[in-house]
RNA sequence: GACCCUAUCGUCUAGUGGUUAGGACACCACCCUUUCACGGUGGCGGCCGGGGUUCGAAUCCCCGUAGGGUCGCCA
């Protein structure tokens, strides 16, 4: 039998970190396995659910590279779709689940209650063999010994979750539900309205959840928990799905940077962790300065692009060649191109800004007095070339007596506003020599206030 | 309140009865170096607690404790 699994999220107008790590192992499961990774979205409230909310998880899924097999291909719920057993929009599949509620109706498997339907739930504990968490014996909790049955179809008519969800895994198929588990309990629910339906429930795999940094659950307001914040940010996709899969995942041989070909080849549930992981951002920014720091020069420098632009800054009021050569100081250096605007942004400013901690300690009068006479050397060289800079200095550094540091973090200071960032000699051949010169003359008027 | 899951350095994890409990991130020190970053070397740091089982428990069992989840006419 060949796997079917599905990632079938809510449209909110948001994507989860934690559903985005579902769509991925799912995803995973299904290139592992040779199945196929369907997209349904369960749209059945219709008043928080809007195209561009759908549009927020197409774009989510399709920045990570999680390509589905099945599912819509645009966030219209009556658009374009492909797969045979469509269709992927639970708004659009009113017919299948009143054809379902009529059958269960009809064998007194529900009944009308105050304009609702509810299911007749059973009374016994229901044993799950869940993939990942083994077997489970879920026994009813207080309130539902109680009353065991549970709604299915709201009194408006609506048909609510259970039964959405069960009717659409079963008529499409899903041979593996792959979801968080927050659902583990819900699923003796789940496999009660199988058997009703008469067929056998689909395998489950409950993966852990991904909590705050303190250990809380990370909800949709939590820093960090949006998807789309990480490609705002500057962070590569490569990096983010290499990091959601550690979070609850183990390749076991103490690896870390995994490339997708080979997590496909790796990834596989009984592997899967069975307690909650922390997000660890600090992690994640290292492990996208290694993806970041793998990256060919055109496509860093496109993305810093695009960082900048996100900011604000249009670089293409630049010489291309120019932004070319501002960037390429910067491979290297960058954890994650959000970065690349404080690192850089001195390249395609008007007027700096100056560390003020930093101008206090290296614009002393005897460290401008200094600079004044780096001034006068950097504007008699014959070349501007990084090499030509860094000899100027150090024989002005000579002549003055002073290590070439005591010039150098001046004139970083001066010519960038900053006490960090890409390489002196080359940032400043970059640059050229009129806003050198002029950066200088600035820098040598600087009163400490 | 009931039910379910979980528990190894601060964090992510390796470990499945005998290991000096390993790795990575973070942190600290030193080296490299024009700054930063990278890289290198070293360091700090952990089996939640208590009972068992066993010649021997991080590992198996029980009880606590803690964290998380669920019990909706939300998904």
């Amino acid at each position: 039998m060949s796997v079917r699994v599905r990632f079938a999220p809510s449209p909110t107008g948001f994507l989860h970190i934690g559903g985005a790590r579902t769509a991925l192992f799912n995803w995973l499961y299904a290139r592992h396995t040779g199945g196929k990774f369907v997209l349904r979205i369960e749209d059945t409230d219709a008043a928080r659910n809007t195209q561009e909310a759908v549009e927020v998880i197409l774009g989510g899924l399709r920045w990570l590279g999680l390509a589905w097999d099945e599912g819509p291909l645009t966030g219209e719920a009556t658009g374009p779709c492909k797969g045979e057993r469509g269709p992927y929009f639970q708004s659009q599949r009113r017919e299948n689940y009143e054809r379902r509620v009529e059958a269960l109706l009809s064998r007194d498997l529900a009944y009308r209650h105050e304009g609702a339907v509810r299911f007749r739930m059973t009374r016994e504990p229901v044993l799950i063999e869940d993939l990942i968490v083994g077997e489970v014996r879920r026994e009813l909790t207080d309130r539902e010994a109680q009353d065991p049955d549970f709604v299915i179809v709201r009194s408006d008519g609506q048909p609510v979750f259970h039964l959405v969800n069960v009717v659409d895994d079963l008529e499409m198929g899903i041979t593996h539900v792959i979801r968080g588990e927050d659902h583990l309990t819900n699923t003796a629910r789940h496999m009660a309205l199988f058997r009703a339906f008469g067929v056998a429930p689909p395998k489950y795999a409950h993966i852990p959840l991904i909590l705050n940094a303190d250990g809380s659950k990370m909800s949709k307001r939590d820093q960090g928990a949006s998807l789309l914040a990480y490609l705002e940010e500057g962070y590569t996709p490569e990096a983010v799905v290499n990091y959601l899969c550690l979070l609850g995942w183990s390749p076991k041989d103490n690896r870390e940077i995994l490339a997708v070909p080979e997590l496909i080849e790796r990834f596989d549930l009984p592997q899967v962790l069975r307690h909650n992981a922390r997000f660890d951002l600090a992690k994640l920014q290292w492990m996208n300065g290694e993806y970041v720091r793998a990256l060919s020069a055109d496509r860093f420098r496109e993305l810093c692009v695009h960082a900048f632009a996100r900011a604000g800054v249009d670089t293409n009021r630049f010489p291309l060649e120019y932004v070319k050569a501002a960037l390429d100081t910067c491979q290297g250096k960058l954890r994650t191109f959000g970065e690349v605007v404080g690192y850089a942004g001195f390249y395609f400013a008007e007027t700096i800004v100056y560390d003020p901690v930093a101008a206090r300690k290296d614009f002393q009068p005897e460290s401008l007095a200094r600079l004044a006479r780096l001034r006068a050397a950097l504007a008699g060289l014959a070349s501007f070339g990084a090499a030509e800079l860094e000899a100027a200095l150090k024989r002005v550094a000579v002549e003055l007596g002073v290590k070439a540091g005591a010039l150098v973090h001046p004139a970083r200071l001066a010519c960038t506003g900053q006490t960090a960032g890409p390489s002196l000699y080359h940032l400043l051949e970059v640059l050229g020599r009129e806003r050198v010169i002029e950066r200088l003359d600035r820098a040598s008027s600087w009163r400490s206030d």
